[in-house]
DNA sequence: GCTGAAAGGCCCGGGCA
DNA sequence: TGCCCGGGCCTTTCAGC
């Protein structure tokens, strides 16, 4: 992938609802030029899709947290990931080095479903888990330099 | 803010390019009605911009970690969102409960940049690090239900 | 706040350099 | 590849309810 390209993701990166004219107009390309670009770079999946930012508190979802898991047997087979994959609080799933084995990204509404949230993680997959609480954000899903 | 602008905001946040038509269709409105509801939750900040999902491996950007941080010195000012903002590595940056003060995601091309990222960010916020890495991200940015 | 229509702009092919 | 062009769709606005 080369200059033009990385240009183009960079833009869409910050602005996913840029038209093709205006990114025609960024890279010095015609609109039909970064129209197959687009497209190409969506077809290899280096543009995966596109995304709304929401402001979680405004859509009622203030707290977020970051929980991390260990499995209580480590013998068992760890599929994790699927058995979680059904609680929509959970946004975002890791796989990390370290002592816990995945680090989960969570929004829920208030410190109660935190705790029902908890308990069902624990649950589903037959783990424990350590929970970071999020204060504030100062900034979230910035765009890469590339 | 009631079901159907839930259902409009779940639906950008899950393609944020969809069609006003498309939107139109799903939640039986009409399409100048449905234009007028995202216009107004753009405007209230509920929806807070539009953004390209990339595949960072594609990116080349395939090294993706969890930075906490912690001051050298409680005693001084904690500006440290400010004085990292300059660092484009680091995608975000979250105020934590907990032992560490800032839990920082940061995406890297390989081990050697993460390592002289953590010296900057050590240099710059006169904090502290601990790194966890990432080993494969089963999912991430997942629309909530609402 | 919703509808419907109308104008303008944009998307997105095909064809050619 | 990149550019030009044309048809069709989408966006956006404006009365009218």
């Amino acid at each position: 992938m080369e200059d033009i390209d990385r240009q183009i993701v960079v833009l869409l990166a910050g602005d996913g609802r840029m038209s093709f004219t205006d990114l025609a107009r960024e890279t010095g390309l015609s609109v039909s030029a970064v129209h197959q670009r687009v497209r190409r770079l969506q077809k290899r999946g280096v543009i995966k899709g596109y995304s709304a930012v929401l402001d979680h508190e405004a859509v009622g979802l203030p707290l977020t947290a970051f929980v991390s898991i260990k499995p209580i047997d480590p013998a068992a087979p760890d599929d994790a990931p699927e058995k979680l994959a059904h609680l929509d609080e959970i946004e975002a799933c890791h796989s990390v080095a370290g002592e816990e084995s995945y680090i989960l990204k969570v929004r829920v509404t208030s410190p109660g479903a935190l705790e029902e949230l908890l308990q069902q993680i624990r649950a589903a997959a037959n783990v424990s888990t350590r929970t970071t609480v999020v204060l504030s954000t100062p900034y979230e899903g910035r765009p890469p330099r590339l």
